[in-house]
DNA sequence: ATGAAAGCGCTAACAA
DNA sequence: TTGTTAGCGCTTTCAT
C-alpha cells in the first residue's frame, strides 16, 4: 500500500496525502479529515525508507561505545534512546571493544545518508584517523557529540564531567582519614578521564604535601584483569599502600577480585575509593565509598546537544558556531570504604 | 556522488556499476576493475538507503527487551550484534519497561521496510495484540525469534532455556543440604520463564516427598524492589525459612538487598540459590550458587535462528515449515551460598 | 557483456 | 487549497 492507494481512495492527489501526513498546514479541513479516515481505515503506514531517500534525511543516530558490556555505557544508552524517542529518533549500538581498528571499520560503515547523528566515547583521544571521519561527519551534516572522552583537537560538542576535581576529593577523603601511602590504578593516560583522574590523585597529594611516589602508579587500562595485575604490583610495594583509589568501575572489580583471592577486606586490611559506582554492591557487604556522575542524565543532554545541531532546531544561526562542552559536577557517595581499621585503633 | 557519476567517469552505464558493486558475474573482468578503480579512488559508497527502497529490503534487525539495564538482555544483544555483524546488519534496541503498552507501541512503530527480522523476549506470554503483531511481521516476510520467554500458541523459532530442570537442580541440592523449609520469589506466572521455574521449584520439593507451603511461594515480578518486598513477607513468616530460590538476577538482588538492612547473612542466616549469574558478586563475599545459561550465545543462536528465515537462506522450502526451537541447557555453578550453617552443626 | 529505461514510495517545486 | 511532475539513488528487466 502506497501514498498512491491512499490519495486514489480519498479522490485526492498523492502530494495532498503527503501533506495530510506531513501536517502541512496548506489543507482544508474537511480534505484532511476524509485522507486521515482513508489512512486510518486502510492502516496505512508511511514508507519511512522513501521518505528519508526523498528528503535526504534520516531518523536514526549511532551510539558509538569502547564496551557494550559495561553498564555505564548502556545507562548512558538509556538516556539517549528516551531523549531520542521524543523525535521518533532509533539508535544504533555500536561496541568497539576498545579496539581503535575496530571503531574505524565501525565509523567507516557509517554513512551519511542512513543517520542523522553521532553520539561516541572514543576509544583514543589522539588519533589522526578518526578525528579525521568525525570531522567529515560533521562537515557532511551529520553532527558528532563527544561523551566522556575527548576528541583532542576536534571542537565537538560533549558531556564530560569534572573528573578531576572528583579524583581530587576522593582522594582528598583517604587522606583526611590519615592515609598517606596511597596508591592509584589509572585507566590509559591517553585518554581523557585516565589523565584527569590520575591529575586529580596528583593534585590531592600535592595540595596535602604528600610526595608522589611513582610506584603507587600502576596503570590498570580501565579493565578488570589488567586491574587485578596493578593490584598484585602495588600489594608487592614497600612501604605497601594503606589505600587505593581506582579509576573506573571495572578498575574497582579488578581490585576487588584481588582483595578477595587473598582475603584482604575492606576497613581491616586496605582502603578503597573508585570512580563510578557499581549498583550491585550496593547489596554486599562492600560498602564502596566512589565519585559517581548521572550517568543516564548525561545521556539524555548528550542526546539533547545533538538535536540541537540537527536541522531544523530552534538553534539560531549565530549560535551554531559555538561549541557546547558541558561540564558535569562529580558527586561523592561515602558508604565507609575510605576508612582504616589501623587508623582508627591509634585514635582509641 | 552517485552511481551515475561513477558510470560517467568509467564510460559505462549505471547498470554494469550496479553489477559490479553487487558482484554480478555478467561483467567483463576489464571493465569490472576499470569500474572497482573509480569506485576507490573517488571514494565512492553507496547508498544504502536507496538500495533497500529499490530493492525492498532493509538490513536492521530489531531487538525488543523489557529491560534496558538489565546485563542479561545486554549480554544477548552483544551476542546478537555480533552474528549480525557477519551480515553487515545492524541492530536497533528497544526497551519496553515490561510495559505491554509500550512494547506494543514500540512494535508499531516498526514498519516492515525498516527491518528485517524481530528479535524480542516479549512482556507477556499471553497477550492478543502482541501475538497479532508479530503473526502479521512474519506473514509480511519479517521474520521473529523469541528468546527466553513464549509467546503461547505462536509457532515462532525461539532460544529458551530448561529452566524448569534447572531450577528443581538448584533446589534440590538445598534439599541435598538439609533443606525443607525452602521459599522462592517468583517471577510473574505468566511468563514461562516465571511459570518453567516455579514448575522446577514445585517439582523437586516433590520428588523429596516435601510438601509445598503456599506461603513458600512469593511474586517478586523479576524486579528488584517487588523481590525486597517478597523477601520481608517472607522473613516474617513461621516457621521462617531457612533457604530461598530467587527466580532471578534482580530477584536475587532484591533478596540480597533485604538481607543487608537486616544484616542477615548467607550462611549463618539463611542459604540461597538463585537463577541467573550475577558476575559483580563474584568479586565480593557472596559466594552465590546459580544456576546460570550461555547468555551471550544464546544472544549468538537467536540471531542465526533469525538468519535462517532469510530470504536467501540456504535453508530449502520444506525445511521454511518447520519451527525451531532451542532449549539450551541450564548449568550450575556451586560457590557455597547453598549452605547452611546450623545444619553443618548438626553434624559435627 | 552492456545499456536504456522503468520503477521502489515519497516529497517538493511549480502551476493552477 | 490542490494537482502535476520531476526527482532522491539504486536495481532490474528487457533489449542489444
Amino acid at each position: 500500500m502506497t501514498i498512491y492507494d491512499i490519495a486514489k481512495a480519498a479522490n485526492v492527489a498523492p502530494s495532498t496525502v503527503s501533506r495530510v501526513i506531513n501536517g502541512n498546514k496548506n489543507v482544508k479541513q474537511s480534505t484532511r479529515e476524509k485522507v486521515e479516515a482513508i489512512i486510518k481505515e486502510a492502516g496505512y503506514t508511511p514508507n519511512v525508507l522513501a521518505r528519508n531517500l526523498s528528503v535526504g534525511d534520516s531518523n536514526t543516530i549511532a551510539f558509538v561505545v569502547p564496551d557494550i558490556d559495561n553498564q555505564f555505557f548502556t545507562t548512558l544508552l538509556h538516556g539517549i534512546t528516551d531523549m531520542a524517542m521524543e523525535i521518533d529518533a532509533n539508535v544504533f549500538m555500536f561496541g568497539t571493544d576498545e579496539n581503535i581498528e575496530r571503531e574505524q571499520k565501525v565509523l567507516s560503515s557509517l554513512t551519511s545518508e542512513m543517520i542523522k547523528g553521532i553520539i561516541i566515547i572514543p576509544v583514543l583521544e589522539e588519533n589522526r584517523t578518526t578525528k579525521e571521519k568525525l570531522t567529515k561527519f560533521e562537515e557532511s551534516g551529520i553532527p558528532v557529540v563527544l561523551i566522556d572522552r575527548d576528541v583532542i583537537g576536534s571542537g565537538f560538542d560533549g558531556i564530560f564531567s569534572e573528573d578531576s576535581n572528583g579524583s581530587a576529593q576522593a582522594v582528598e577523603l583517604l587522606i583526611a582519614e590519615g592515609h598517606s601511602n596511597i596508591a592509584i590504578i589509572t585507566g590509559p593516560l591517553t585518554s581523557y578521564p585516565g589523565r584527569e583522574r590520575f591529575k586529580g590523585y596528583e593534585r590531592a597529594l600535592a595540595d596535602n604535601n604528600i610526595t608522589l611516589n611513582q610506584e603507587y602508579v600502576v596503570n590498570g587500562g580501565f579493565r578488570v584483569q589488567e586491574s587485578y595485575n596493578a593490584m598484585k604490583k602495588i600489594m608487592q610495594l614497600e612501604p605497601r599502600p594503606t589505600a587505593i583509589f581506582t579509576s573506573n568501575n571495572l578498575t574497582t572489580l579488578g581490585c576487588l577480585k584481588y582483595m578477595k583471592e587473598h582475603n584482604m577486606h575492606i576497613y581491616e586490611d586496605i582502603s578503597l575509593v573508585g570512580f563510578d559506582d557499581i549498583p550491585e554492591l550496593t547489596y554486599t557487604d562492600i560498602n564502596l565509598t566512589v565519585v559517581t556522575r548521572p550517568v543516564y542524565k548525561m545521556g539524555c543532554d548528550a542526546m539533547n546537544l545533538l538535536k540541537m545541531r540537527f536541522p531544523g532546531s530552534e538553534l539560531s544561526e549565530g549560535d551554531r558556531g559555538i561549541v557546547r562542552r558541558h561540564l558535569v559536577k562529580t558527586q561523592i557517595i561515602k558508604r565507609g570504604s575510605e576508612k582504616y581499621r589501623p587508623f582508627e585503633k591509634n585514635q582509641e
